[in-house]
DNA sequence: AGGAATTGCGCAATCG
DNA sequence: GCGATTGCGCAATTCC
């Protein structure tokens, strides 16, 4: 990068680059609300650019510019970085979501297991012997499974 | 907003703010590599503003910044929702985790109930009882649980 | 009243 | 050669 941004810069007319101008601003009023403006004096409608305080002027906005900038910058980079950081723990979540639910099947097949050789040790009384014997529990993909419809 | 930019607008010189300047940018040579600048010709050191081809380049250029600078400024704030958007997500997800993990705990706790009440039914043999009645199964705040140990 | 912070804009140098 | 980026300064506004 280079921005010599050619524009009045020498603080001073130092005369390095051998740029010259006087580009003489003239809002003619500046005013754009309409309100009351006191031209009491109207100072001189021609800004010094040559002026010791403008010059500190313009010197500490740009300043200011500089700063806001570098923080603006700052800022999104800061922004980009949050989102790779949500991406990672999203992930992570995940994850220990396929987990615990792979935890809660497994839990499950042995409480059909459980259930099963109960009722066949029960041979007497209530003789009933459903059909399949289930294979792995209730897949159900993400519906809170609720255990099973009982215990809320 | 305003943005005279004071500088060296008008097409020509109509006269029309008062406006008035005489740049004459003089990069010397422009050469910072120091590589080989064959000044065949050496051009015209100064940039003729008023030239109709400049004016044009200014133009075009200024449409491209202003471009730029929109499509910068939407990037940056659709990174911002992206932000939004995956905090909502992660929120969901932990909602979810904190759904499963009560369920595995409730199952967890059913499970030690059917094995104690078996074990009471087991009166004559392996006489042994331990101490606690357990109370609500294992409490492990966050560490994969592995349902009990085995069972991977 | 006033300075710092923002913001829109144009310029010029670079980059691709 | 040209559009896209980028750093910078200016000026108007806003914020404090």
């Amino acid at each position: 990068m280079d921005q010599s941004g050619v524009g009045v810069i020498q603080t001073q007319g130092h005369g390095s680059t051998g740029l010259q101008q006087v580009p003489q601003v003239v809002p003619s009023d500046s005013r754009a609300g309409g309100k009351a403006t006191p031209p009491s004096k109207a100072k001189r409608s021609t800004i010094d650019k040559d002026s010791e305080e403008y010059r500190q002027r313009r010197e500490r906005n740009n300043l200011a510019v500089k700063k806001s900038r570098m923080r603006s910058k700052q800022k999104a980079q800061d922004t980009q970085q949050r989102v790779n950081e949500l991406k990672e723990e999203n992930e992570r979540l995940e994850a220990k979501i396929r987990l615990l639910s792979k935890e809660l099947s497994v839990l499950k097949d042995l409480f059909l297991e459980h259930a099963h050789s109960m009722a066949d040790s029960m041979q007497p009384l209530c003789a009933e012997a459903p059909g399949p014997r289930n294979q792995s529990s209730n897949h159900n993909g993400g519906g809170s499974s609720q255990v099973w419809g009982k215990l809320n």
